[in-house]
DNA sequence: CGTATCGCTATAGAAAACAAAGCGCTCCGC
DNA sequence: GCGGAGCGCTTTGTTTTCTATAGCGATACG
């Protein structure tokens, strides 16, 4: 049998971190996330090219995880924010800590290619 | 702050790092390596089941990027060892973090089904 | 010589993310 | 009242990504 993972170095809990915000587009909707409540569509708009499958899919994650919590305001005219709970919110100062690790160590000419991956279009317009 | 995403909440930096840490197995990869250098099959045995073609293929972006170095010994008995450059390192505190927060926010019944995600069989017996 | 290890690549198949369209519904201009 | 646009998603394929397995060259052990 498979040696377990979190004998190898370290806690458990980091693997189980790293394996919830290693999801695509977890760590960055958390991102968007942290500057207040937001609607889906809202969200998927801003979400930088993820698309809304994925979307729903990976919130539905987040949530069940703990990390936001989805509201309904209203039945009818369908409206819903997506907002972090306190364990979301504390996550900021893991992504701060990527922001400024990136701005450190890693230079925009490397990162270029990385955009593409994030359906990043460069709006040249 | 609440633009699309090429211009949104602060630096590109953040998204161009998370762009690279989301990448399966990076994170796990760079916390493997905190403890010391490593070959390649060592790696991937400790790596809780990612296969090697993701594992070179990890490595080799990795590499790119900065995080660190691959290091032939020996020519012909082919030795090698993957080490983390300072760049690398610098994101100990991150994972850290990471760490902590999950060890707080994380609840290891809500984690068990991100195990299997992890290719992370439990005993089950 | 047979088997095991090391470092990796190549080939296929399974799983995930993707784009596009569509649904029920409501609001807005006309 | 009707067309169009918006909301919050789900459904439908297609592409991209990850995975499993086998294999190469070479050395080291018995």
């Amino acid at each position: 049998m498979a040696e377990p993972i979190h004998n190898t170095c370290g806690s458990p809990s980091l693997v189980l971190g790293i394996g919830l915000l290693q999801e695509k587009w977890a760590m960055l909707i958390v991102w968007r996330l942290m500057s207040g409540p937001c609607g889906f569509n809202e969200l998927s708009r801003k979400g930088g090219g993820l698309n809304v499958t994925t979307l729903s899919q990976r919130l539905a994650m987040l949530e069940e995880a703990g990390l936001l919590t989805k509201t309904i305001h209203s039945t009818m005219p369908p409206r819903t924010s997506y907002e972090l709970t306190p364990a979301g919110q504390a996550l900021r100062p893991v992504l701060e800590g990527i922001e400024s690790w990136s701005e450190k160590h890693l230079p925009v000419e490397k990162a270029c290619p990385l955009m593409r991956e994030l359906g990043h279009e460069q709006p040249t317009d």
